[in-house]
DNA sequence: TTGAAAGCGCTAACAA
DNA sequence: TTGTTAGCGCTTTCAA
């Protein structure tokens, strides 16, 4: 059943490239690095020769002689969460045709972890990193400080970033959520939120300082869980709520699924929305807009934020020290739709 | 504002671990790599060395020594389909704990790309490869057959895989949904499809052969697109279905976010599911089952795939030739709920 | 169980 | 513009 012979392959090698293109190996490298450097001749030599070889450079060779490699670190802390499948996106769509490629680290909401892969990645001499917190360890921070790449820290902003940093402001955009409720007149309103990981702390910590100074708080209608966000957790979250709190009239949703869910919840219980229930979603996803009736939602710009900070990691390898806005707010924006009610 | 400055990081070797323990470079490596075949004296002064260091081995220097990474490439035809975020995460937590690490290359399903992607991958000399598709180009394929590592084929089962293969048979399970529909008592079943990649297509030529077989074929009500799934699309599609054949009474969605958008559009015209209107979906992500009606579903074991397919790839990497069962049918099942009237 | 010697395939640094 | 030389930090091979 056995298939390969560990095959010895005698690939060509850059020496066997030149030796066939009659020139020195260095030349051959420098034909591939850096082509405008070399003469028109010896590079058409060059590139005949490694067709006819089909050569193909060792990485590894080259990351041993020059202390780099082509690898840039992604690190998220969930391969589930929608909201990181359209960062990856993004980066992935910037990295494409270029000489990078993308490993991901997944740190599972654990700074612990998180710290040990920052470890891990960095001990194999990454050309960059992008980082989804600015909740580090401080020995996870200092690594990234210390680190010989660039790094680019992403989804929030953040005057404390180690190096460069892509995001929004998640407290005005939460902020803006609750605002809206309170505009079209709903003034019971509740809070949801799974998975609460500091980013989730902090934005619910926003959501009670907002209603409070309106004068709407009450804690019996925020409800969360450590748990993983799903559908069925927002259908579950928004059960709990209703027995809690029956009189409540409108819930800010702290994730596009758990909002889903609430909407489905509402749907069973033939809870008209938005007339006796608004319902307000956080990031817009897809999904969001195309259920009936089509969620409110804040929009956060995912795929912008991965777009633009492998775009930023690029430049900043290519020459260090070239990127001048090392801090980018991409902002974020109220989609009023049709789960709440305009005043 | 630069803040790095390219560190030549007198960072410690194996040579500097050797001599801090009083041994020779090569035992400081087998202690790392096996330490069974170390004497527990020596192993024990080369342990505190490597702390006292602070070391971390180099990873293009073992890779050039010794012909072979901790790479694992992982190829797949979107990121953005939630059919692979489920595969991604069986494959992740199955490498959680070993050396081992990913790298996710995205194919936008071209065969062309994969090739491409094969070639790339392939001069890396990654310890092992996963894809996901047997769709391969010609030259694509002939580079798998040639690989120097072990290589997984997932999500078909199919008699002419390269080395390896873990999936299930996806022309039985979607005939399973199809044949749901009838015993139902559904008698003008359409079939909308988004991305009509090679896989979709043989999903569709099948649905054409049962329905044609039970006399229920009509093509009118068969409506697809090259373009990407979603739920907006599923939305779309059954719009153009309902216009064109106004008597369709069920419907087979080829994806999960098609089998949303077609309930949604459903609900927004006032047509009642299950009972004027049966809805089977395919794949079964959990959003599914929360909808309310909750959505009948053939459900794919997306996440196994990804578990079982790492744990045969590190199996044989470990061993090479270990591993007997080299081709596994996992099976699907088909989940009955609120979409459709049982008869 | 341990070690010495000889590379792996490339690039940095310098020289021509 | 091109070449020479000397490694990068590890593992392989062979020997003790």
């Amino acid at each position: 059943m056995v298939r390969k012979t560990k095959g010895r392959s005698k690939r060509p090698t850059l020496v066997d490239v030149a030796r066939e293109a009659g020139v020195s190996a260095i030349t051959v490298s420098r034909t591939i690095r850096s082509p405008e450097i070399v003469s028109e001749t010896a590079r058409r030599k060059v590139e005949e020769a490694i067709s006819r070889l089909g050569y193909t450079p060792d990485p590894a060779a080259s990351a041993l002689a020059s202390h780099s490699t082509s690898t840039i670190g992604l690190l998220v802390p969930s391969l589930t969460n929608n909201v990181f499948s359209d960062v990856l996106r993004g980066v992935y769509e910037g990295v494409e045709g270029t000489r990078f490629f993308i490993q991901i680290g997944n740190y599972r909401y654990s700074a612990l972890e998180e710290e040990g892969l920052i470890r891990n990645f960095l001990s194999q001499r990454p050309a960059g990193l992008i980082v989804s917190s600015m909740d580090q360890t401080p020995a996870g921070r200092a690594l990234l400080e210390s680190a010989s790449c660039p790094v680019v820290q992403i989804m929030e902003i953040s005057p404390g970033a180690v190096d460069m940093s892509v995001g929004f402001d998640q407290l005005a955009a939460v902020r803006s959520g609750a605002r809206h409720l309170l505009d079209c007149g709903y003034r019971r309103p509740g809070f949801i939120s799974a998975r609460m990981d500091p980013r989730a702390q902090r934005r619910l910590a926003t959501f009670r300082e907002f209603t409070a100074s309106a004068g709407v708080l009450d804690d019996r209608r925020i409800i969360t869980t450590p748990q993983p966000s799903s559908v069925g957790m927002g259908r579950y979250l928004m059960e709990q709520l209703l027995s809690r709190a029956p009189d409540i009239d409108a819930v800010m949703c702290n994730n596009d699924d758990l909002a889903v869910g609430a909407l489905m919840e509402a749907k069973r219980r033939n809870i008209p929305v938005p007339d006796q229930m608004g319902i307000c979603s956080y990031n817009d996803i897809e999904m969001v807009r195309q259920m009936v009736p089509a969620l409110t939602a804040v929009a956060t710009p995912r795929h912008e934020i991965g777009a633009r900070a492998i775009a930023m990691l690029l430049a900043e390898i290519a020459q260090p020290g070239s990127v001048d806005q090392r801090h980018l707010d991409l902002g974020y924006e109220l989609m009023i739709r049709e789960s709440t009610r305009p005043v």
